[in-house]
DNA sequence: GATCAATTTGTACATTTGTACAAATAGTAA
DNA sequence: TTACTATTTGTACAAATGTACAAATTGATC
């Protein structure tokens, strides 16, 4: 029960812009979500572009290191059908679930995430491409290995896909909840990364040379 | 040569928005673009909200009824994989490619609706939720009856994934070229669409009772 | 308790924002 | 031309914004 203003701050800054986006929330509003003065957020992070920075830096490297240790692990399971999903889901779960000790949680963050890519927001931009840009390649270049025959153009768009499906999941997730008319739940994140990963084991494996989508559909021509 | 000021501004605020979200750009911002004063802008619209209200008025009932219309000739197919291909691509094509007449262009006006679904814009919120819903709704219901067996969890969930990775692909293209590299144009719409409607029947494809991803898993399994 | 640094508060300031509106201009029909 | 409407311009204004900073408060060390 001690969460320091500062600490206060930065969580309420995350939730808030993953909410409504950076220009749409003054530092005032950030202020009165942590119960604080408006000049607590000057004395502590100086401007508004250096508090999203500060975000930025508190959650990106433990959750790509997350990224990486479960990659890891994943990248040891000999079957490649089986290790395409484990590796998909190393890239997913980290940033649906939040890590152990770093508050804020990793779905907020990355709804932020989402919410400031989508903005283009330049102070944003920096550093996302520096931080997040050499774990994609790397899930990347251990997803091909499971896929032998893709092209290198079908993994890069995929990898696209998967993120703007995971962001969507995380930005718009009461349109699941309209569309099935509320029989399914989109706030439930647990059933989001369970079908993203499936969905995007699905999307990547028909890359494979003999057993992709554009075969399966030739083959069913010819009998239909 | 006479695209009259109003339509001018229209435009410029599509883009600007597109570019930047809703806050970030000031009516100023739009004016200026446009080459006209700021007056102006209240004069045609009132205010920003409504600005914005005209904007969504005139793209999305053209965009809607494409998707409509190219989903009744897909809907004519018989071999239930290529109309499942066919479904797909004409919810995507109109929101790529700019239609006919209405200026604007079909893809920036995509990308806007991304942004300020991202920002949660509560002006937008409603309009998309009314205009769109509907179309959604009709395209999963086709879908459906080419993947039997299909979870209506399945396919609402990849419905989601589906509209984030179209999102995706127009909010933040620079990903795509710098992960490849630069061997893959991330601006390059017709590679977008045709890599989107692949990754996506895929994806659709997988829930089929018989052939879903689970099953291929499991298959693979037991072999190892 | 006294001293000093760290933090928090309150307030002030220049800019920018959306909006309003009177004056100027352009367009059109008689 | 003249009369009238539609549009465009210029400017004004209150509210909100990010930032700065002096004063007040708290916390720790001696």
């Amino acid at each position: 029960m001690r969460p320091s203003i500062r600490e206060a701050l930065l969580k309420n800054a995350v939730t808030l812009f993953a909410g409504r986006g950076y220009h749409a929330v003054s530092l005032r509003d950030i202020a009165k979500a942590a119960e604080a003065n408006v000049g607590s957020l000057t004395y502590h992070f100086g401007s508004k572009a250096n508090l999203l920075k500060e975000i930025y830096e508190r959650h990106t490297q433990p959750m790509n290191a997350r990224r990486r240790e479960l990659l890891g692990e994943a990248r040891r399971i000999s079957n490649p059908d089986e290790r395409l999903m484990a590796i998909i889901r190393a890239y997913i779960v980290p940033a649906f679930i939040s890590s152990s000790e770093s508050d804020g949680g990793g779905a907020e963050f990355t709804r932020m995430r989402a919410v400031l890519s989508a903005e283009g927001n330049p102070d944003a931009q920096a550093i996302i491409a520096d931080a997040f840009d050499e774990t994609s390649r790397a899930f990347i270049e251990a997803i091909a290995e499971c896929v032998p025959g893709a092209s290198r153009e079908g993994l890069v768009w995929r990898s696209q896909f998967l993120l703007g499906g995971l962001y969507y999941a995380l930005i718009n997730p009461e349109r699941v909840s309209r569309l099935s008319g509320g029989a399914v739940n989109g706030e439930d994140r647990e059933a989001a990364v369970g079908q993203l990963v499936e969905a995007s084991y699905a999307s990547f494996r028909s890359l494979a040379a003999d057993t992709g989508a554009a075969a399966d559909m030739i083959k069913q021509e010819k009998t239909a």
